[in-house]
Formats: structure tokens, sequence, C-alpha cells
DNA sequence: TGCATGCTTTACACAGTGTCAAGTGGATTT
DNA sequence: AAATCCACTTGACACTGTGTAAAGCATGCA
């Protein structure tokens, strides 16, 4: 039946999700998954093509849970582009942990397969065109430095957001959640508004 | 004999440095590597305990032929911390491109390899020191921005200038390498001199 | 001549992914 | 009640890449 085809596909879906986030993404085999899931290795097989594809699924399932664009919803009412570049900073860093495990798989994969590559590139879009969108604030507002023009300006702080430095300077270097986030605040501050 | 073996050993060495910048550090096997160094798969087990072994030789080898070492000498004499760390970012993005294969290699098996871990920081104290002195460079002459512990700013300098942060913005970004090094410069310079 | 050294050759063990085919057990249809 | 369908199980196997083991071969040195 569909209900519990369903079931059990979400069932794999949320054994994935706990294991990488577990297990920061690594090390996890798909037999694994299956006994986490409470199904046969084969079955995972029944309802997806591969590893790669499995990643990929639990990407876009953790992305739904935990609704990313949701929580940019706020920047909309941010005072002026300053403070919009506070917010999202502050959503996005607080994001990252949540979803470090799965990341850090899809990442770990990406260079080898080309579909892994293709999809993490989705999932960031949405972070790519928040990005650009906090840049165009600030330069419809005159924030925005003229060292920089817009294209550049979205491209750096996309790139400064990204999860490897989040993991260099809090899991590498101890810094404390908050810390980074008023660390790359003041920085991106500092780079991006005249 | 001990020079033919020296002999050997370098091949392979050189070959696996050929391969990985070929192939940007992915999809190279230990028989594409000894086909490369004209020998047999197993002559390459007879000086390299395992293919994490060989990837942290070859990451040594590179380093020591480049010299990452000397060519921060040239940091000595900057006029003041300012330029110190100008230098220092445009001789490190420079070395980058150099590094790039083998580094992405030895990046990939990381997470999934401690000995390899260990050898990546090792070959990394050498930019996490240089970081440090510049930051030190600048704290001693009044320049660095009191928004940051000298501690903060050395793991930050560092993490920012890190290969992944290269890569996205040069070879995901399109970004040139001369466009990099400003980018990062003007960046950096804003972030930490007062 | 004898022996050590450095490499080759061939074979195999092992892990993990992915495939295949037959079988099972419960729900649905007729 | 019998036939059938479905999601899943079971067990076997192919394939790739790493790493190991053992016997053989060529060169250089005593």
């Amino acid at each position: 039946m569909s209900s519990k085809n369903k079931n059990t596909r979400k069932n794999i879906l949320e054994a994935t999700w706990k294991l990488m986030e577990r297990q920061c993404g690594q090390g996890v085999r798909m037999s694994d998954i299956a006994k986490a899931a409470g199904v046969s290795r084969q079955a995972v097989y029944l309802h997806f093509d591969s590893r790669v594809e499995l990643m990929i699924a639990t990407t876009k399932y953790v992305d739904e849970v935990l609704g990313l664009d949701e929580r940019f919803a706020c920047l909309q009412e941010a005072k002026d582009g300053g403070h919009a570049l506070e917010l999202f900073v502050e959503v996005w860093c607080n994001y990252i942990p949540e979803i470090y495990g799965i990341s850090k798989a899809l990442l770990l994969v990406r260079d080898s397969d080309e579909a892994a590559a293709a999809a993490w590139d989705e999932c960031m879009g949405c972070l790519r065109s928040a990005s650009n969108e906090i840049v165009d604030g600030l330069d419809r507002e005159g924030l925005l430095s003229s060292s920089w023009d817009k294209e550049e300006a979205g491209e750096l702080l996309f790139a400064m957001l990204s999860v490897q430095n989040w993991e260099q300077l809090t899991l590498g270097c101890g810094w404390t959640l908050a810390g980074y986030v008023e660390g790359m605040t003041l920085m991106l501050k500092r780079t991006l508004l005249e």
C-alpha cells in the first residue's frame, strides 16, 4: 500500500538523517542505514537508486523539514540593509549546526558525483540568492562599499558563510556559535559596508 | 641499491604529484600511480604502507620542493604590519594553485583518517604560524583592531585563507587569481586593521 | 659461485556498493 | 475461499579498489 510505502521511505530518510548527524556525515554505510530504519539493506535500494541518491533525497528532506526559506522570511522586516545583513548571518549560522551531518556527507561525495554536486548547488541556491538580495538591499540604500560590484559582493558573502568556514572556526578552533556569529558579522559588515 | 631505491621512491612521489594536479586530487588509484611511475602496483607498497601514507609523503615532498617557508621569508622586509599582511596574502594565494591537487587529495581522506588529518595540520602549521606572526606584527604596531584578541584574529586570518575558500571563489565563481588576492586583501585589511 | 636487494607477477582476502531472482506474508479483489 | 498483488526479505553474486602474501627474476657485490 502507498501509505506503508511512504512510511518506509520516510523511516529511511529519518534514519539517514539521524546517523549522519550522529557521525558527522562519515562512515555511514547502506547497511547501517537499513538497520537503523528497521528494514533490509535491499529495501533501501527499492526506494533509492544509490547511496548518492539517498544522500540527495535526505538533504532535500531535511531542507524541507527545517525550512531555511521560512527562517529567512524575517529578513523582510529588517529596518535597513545593515540590520538585514546581521539577521541573515545569524539565521544562517544557527541553521548550520542542524544540517551539519548531512551537509558534510553530501560534500564528501560532491566531488566525485555530478548529481550530488548539482543537488548541493540547488540546496545552496537558497543561501546564494539570499546573499544576493542582502547585497542588493545594501546597494539600494547606498550602503554597499564602492570597492565591490554587486556580483562580487554576493559571491564573497556567500563564500564566507560556507559550512567549511563554520566547521573550521567552531569545531576546529573552538569558537562558540555566538562568537562565530559575532565575528562573521563584524568581518562582513566591515568588508561590505561603505 | 640505495640510489635506485631512492629513485623509484622519488618517481612514485613525482607521479603522484603530477596525477593529483592533473585530476585535482580525485579518482587517482594506486594502479594509476604505479603505471605513471613505471613500476608495478606492488612496488608502490614496498615504499609506502598505504594510500594515505603516500598522500602524506607526497604532500611533504611537494611542500619541500616548493618551499612555502622560504617564500614567506620576504615578509621580514615589509615596511609595516599592513604591508606584511598584503604580502602574506599574496604569497599564499599564489602558492595555492601549485598545491591544489595534492591538497585536495589529502583533504578528501583527512576526515576518515587520523594520520592524514595530523599531516594536514602539520603542513598547515606553516601558514598558521605565519598568520599569527602577521597578527602579532599588527598588534605590536597598534594596528590590530581592538575588536579582536590576537588569538581570534590569527584563527580568522588562517581560516579565511583556506584552500576551500580559494576553490570556491576562483574555480567556483570564476574570480581571477589577481581578483581573489585583491578581494581577500581588502576584506582582511578592513577586518583586522583598526 | 653464492647471496642479497629491488622489483615483478600472480593470486587472493576484504569491505562496501549495487544487482538479481526467488520467496514470504498480509491485504485486496473477485 | 482462491487468486493476486504488493512491499519487503533472503541469500547469492558481480564489481571495484585497497592491501597482503609468496614465488620468481635480474642485477650487483662478496
